[in-house]
DNA sequence: CTCAAACGGTTATATGCTATAACTATCTCG
DNA sequence: CGAGATAGTTATAGCATATAACCGTTTGAG
């Protein structure tokens, strides 16, 4: 998530987190917010959530450096070699000329690629390359680790319970 | 969420899920795609999830035409009269200049104001309007019937399974 | 009492993700 | 064969989010 200071405008003077001799400020006690019903709303408890997994998932993804969305399409890539991009695309809710650059990227980075002329030669055949097999494979094990961090902080079967109750909702 | 076709090209051809006399068009049946080990992913559940969560909390607040951040904020402003934006943004997980467009909105439509002048100059006090009392109001009621028929699918006491669990991963 | 640093709010800007329309090349089928 | 559908692409618009820099105000250490 690097964002280099495209253009800067004059000189930072806001500090946010140091004082001047590096001293931490504590942002002062502000009164505690009530947060009345939203406490209880299933959509916004959803919304937080999911801000912390994706926080979570590209800190565990930072060695291999892929986001979630580019995880699922390799994914998806290596279990089903050959795919066209429509299908990858239905799978994931995805819009297909969004994939486009994505896919793109995914092979400008070695890691996939579009093999043409397979019988239909208006679409492409999508596999992974090497490259892309042994980044996936790390990113796996990076996922798992992460993965059962997860389930630790479920509790003892929390993590599937989870699953079944998030899936009645999709 | 009507968007305006600001700058047509030529002429639609694409119909996507019609046929030339309104027949419906089964999506070619596409070989199935195997998902491989994102169907038992958390990080992918929760996205799913949370996908068709705001999807049904814009179909439920139709009438009164609020964001899922406009009605967090909203519901903040009424649950503490006179907060700062500065407080709401920390409790919301707000950027702060985020915010600045974001209740100037709610300002235009007359649902909340800042009143200035409140101790601290630089800060201003924000208020819901009678109206903006009266709209959430409205969107509290939308909002309890769609939580209601959330929790419907999630079966007996599935609704608080789910909001314990979800609150372990924030 | 003063002034440098911090704070509340604002503007400007960049980037990512999503959505739609329209285009090209290709395929399919009546 | 040709009209219409499909696969992929381009261009563009929108919202959400992030950061830097700015202004006016407040505060606290010396």
């Amino acid at each position: 998530m690097s964002r280099a200071p495209v253009q800067a405008r004059k000189k930072p003077r806001d500090s946010e987190s140091e004082g001047p001799a590096g001293r931490v400020i504590e942002a002062r006690p502000t009164r505690p917010v009530r947060f009345g019903p939203l406490a209880d709303y299933v959509g916004y408890a959803l919304r937080r959530a999911q801000i912390s997994s994706v926080a979570g998932f590209l800190e565990a993804m930072k060695e291999v450096d892929l986001r979630p969305t580019q995880f699922a399409v390799l994914t998806l890539i290596r279990e089903n070699p050959g795919v066209r991009q429509t299908e990858v695309c239905a799978a994931l809710g995805l819009q297909k000329a969004n994939f486009v650059p994505l896919l793109n990227e995914l092979q400008r980075r070695g890691l996939a690629l579009r093999k043409a002329g397979v019988p239909d030669r208006r679409s492409s055949a999508l596999h992974l390359t090497e490259h892309g097999e042994a980044v996936l494979q790390r990113a796996l094990e990076l996922h798992t680790q992460w993965e059962e961090r997860v389930a630790a902080r479920l509790g003892v079967g929390g993590r599937e319970r989870l699953l079944e109750l998030l899936r009645k909702l999709t």
